[in-house]
DNA sequence: TAATTATATAGATCTATGTCAAATGTTGCT
DNA sequence: AGCAACATTTGACATAGATCTATATAATTA
């Protein structure tokens, strides 16, 4: 589920905004509430998104690798709609939103750029709806690793072998399942052979049966 | 879940644009793959969207009612993303995105205005993943209630008398359960004395206890 | 290194919701 | 009106995944 940018984009970006800024695991970029003024490009490490319900639920609402971006849910009003948080130390380049237009002048493509990434934001959150709202647990974890693998690999890492940067209670939270489930899930997508897990370590023996498992509905 | 535009800006874009066009029932606008050029403001009526994937398997993404706007979507490429049909017979507002940079003249807060609705689907479309990811039956069906119920009201109607524009089999569809489960829960909610259904016809009786169904998890 | 705490796996039940089947109601068509 | 096609409701039963419990493994701290 790509929202990336072009890597060169965001380097030249970050060279004119020049507002790199390291976090670790487990520190709030921000939370829901904070004012807006500014989206995020992640430039290393990981990062997810999530939102507190009234009566303190909390759902993931994405997880976020180097080069993709995000805060766009923050641009209709003056404060952020969701909480972001690091999974492990990274670094994010800030764009602040205010400054967008002046920065258009440099980079003309930028404002359709912008339109273009939040549209892509909308395809993957509608993709996911059909995630949720239609496949088993095997179908939900089988998509999770794929869409992994098909970002890791247009960052030109390896797409057999992952190293995931979140904890089982967070595929959980994200794809609405229990941890149990999950584990359970990752132990037999494994005895059938399709992948090897160790931990957070995942190898990928089988795509073309992992995209089937895509598919599989409850 | 509000991603409305004011009537008024919708009527001054009708009057620049002159492209209202009528759908009838089951109609539909346009299809994925369809060239995208244009969003889509409702001025009557209602409308879904809805997904197909390779296997054929459909997930409704939203249901826009008056003054919602749709399609955007389609703007990081060349064709739509989802197909949209109407639910009864429907006017929209088509809005070509190409004319977008002319009609940001005219009217000036335009651009920030789309970046606005996007950012609010956004949001919506994250509620909608908290409610398919950790809520049960009940808490769904509650929670797409207290949605209707809501945006009816921003359009000077009824917050109590809703006439469903969609079929049960929509509805289950869209949040991920059969229409039995969709149903039974109407049934329940109904013998509880919280609402009063008659096939389409809901009369909400007690949107406090509603709200507090929205907030069931499973 | 041991002690402590978090994280992951695994087994045994329970339950909400799916599946199947049938009855009833609604809508459109001739 | 009468029929056909479709939509909704209701009941009986099956099951995927939740819950509860226990254990094992990894990470963190003393």
């Amino acid at each position: 589920m790509p929202l990336a940018m072009d890597v060169k984009d965001i380097d030249r970006l970050d060279k004119i905004i020049q507002r790199g800024r390291p976090i670790q695991s487990g520190e709030h970029l921000y939370r829901a509430g904070d004012v807006f003024s500014s989206i995020y490009a992640v430039r290393s490490g990981s990062i997810k998104t999530y939102l507190v319900d009234d009566e303190g639920v909390e759902q993931i609402t994405g997880f976020y690798l180097p080069g993709e971006v995000l805060g766009f849910d923050g641009i209709d009003n003056t404060d952020h709609g969701c909480n972001v948080v690091a999974l492990e130390t990274s670094t994010v380049c800030e764009i602040p939103f205010n400054r967008l237009e002046e920065l258009t002048l440099q980079i003309p493509t930028l404002q359709r750029h912008f339109s273009q990434l939040m549209s892509r934001q909308i395809k993957s959150d509608h993709q996911m709806l059909l995630t949720l709202s239609k496949k088993n647990a095997e179908g939900r974890v089988a998509t999770l690793l794929s869409s992994l693998s098909h970002r890791y690999s247009r960052r030109k890492l390896s797409p057999n072998a992952l190293r995931l940067p979140m904890s089982r209670m967070d595929i959980g939270n994200f794809l609405g399942l229990t941890i149990e489930t999950v584990s359970r899930t990752f132990s037999r997508l494994q005895k059938e052979n399709i992948i090897d897990v160790d931990g957070r370590e995942v190898v990928i023996n089988n795509h073309d049966r992992l995209n089937e498992i895509c598919h599989k509905n409850r």
